[in-house]
DNA sequence: TCAAATGCTACCAATTGCGTATCAAATAAC
DNA sequence: GTTATTTGATACGCAATTGGTAGCATTTGA
């Protein structure tokens, strides 16, 4: 399961994306959360997450705020997912941790979750912000 | 994340439809636990929930035991994720409860989960017990 | 110097995961 | 009909995770 607090993650993304996409530039954690109906100290929990995975850059100081750190293509759901939860979208700790499982090379479910674990992370490679912003 | 109690779940099952398919009939939680080697009280418990489930049949008493409750064949790993932690394979809340996200009908976030999700259970629905025993 | 902004650490309540423990009921064999 | 074997039901316990909250330090522009 993606946490709330990765789904709050993709979506303050995709905010500053909108607001690069428009030319406003980058935007304080007050307003965001302000402005998304998320609790302001929760949302810099998850800001500073962000920041520590390169995904935001911020500002301290009056005036500051946070912009995204690399243009809204180059930033996956992928990404995004693996910095603030990697588990939500974890099929199996058996597929997740190589080494966990003895029998990985003989296991046939291995094999199977292994496949679809694959291809979940393909289509969420697939997802950039700048796709998803209307 | 499958969990550990799943887990089980699908190896027991998977011990069982080997055993049927040897024609060697049904087996005990006793038996079960000791062969595959997981804590007989955490067997029991889980069981309890493959039978509630209809995965499984039992009978009490002794000589009594566990049977697949239909042919390996028409068991698959998504019934057995179903009613051992649905949780598990479900990439978001969003998606997994109609309803709950109220943007559900113009998030493009929630179309491409949406899609993924899809997709994992196509394949689990595709992956049953016959076609995993060795 | 002051206000606005992030950085850091720590705490708390509820839920979930992984077991364990106890007793009751059924049933086959003797 | 007693006894050994087997499942049924309930409840408890501990650790980790999730979703927040709180307080203080630090940076920076005006």
């Amino acid at each position: 399961m993606i946490t709330r607090e990765a789904d709050y993650g993709i979506r303050v993304l995709l905010l500053l994306a909108r607001r690069e996409r428009a030319g406003q530039g980058g935007e304080s954690s007050v307003a965001i959360a302000e402005e998304m109906d998320i609790p302001y100290r929760f949302l810099r929990k998850l800001v500073k997450r962000m920041v520590a995975g390169r995904l935001l850059t911020s500002r301290r100081g009056k005036g500051g705020g946070l912009e995204l750190a690399r243009p809204a293509g180059r930033i996956t759901l992928y990404d995004i997912l693996e910095i603030m939860g990697p588990a939500g979208t974890r099929l199996s700790q058996c597929v997740a941790t190589p080494g966990a499982c003895r029998r990985a090379g003989t296991c046939r479910v291995h094999r199977v979750i292994g496949t679809i674990q694959t291809s979940v992370d393909r289509q969420l490679r697939a997802a950039n912000l700048e796709s998803l912003v209307d």
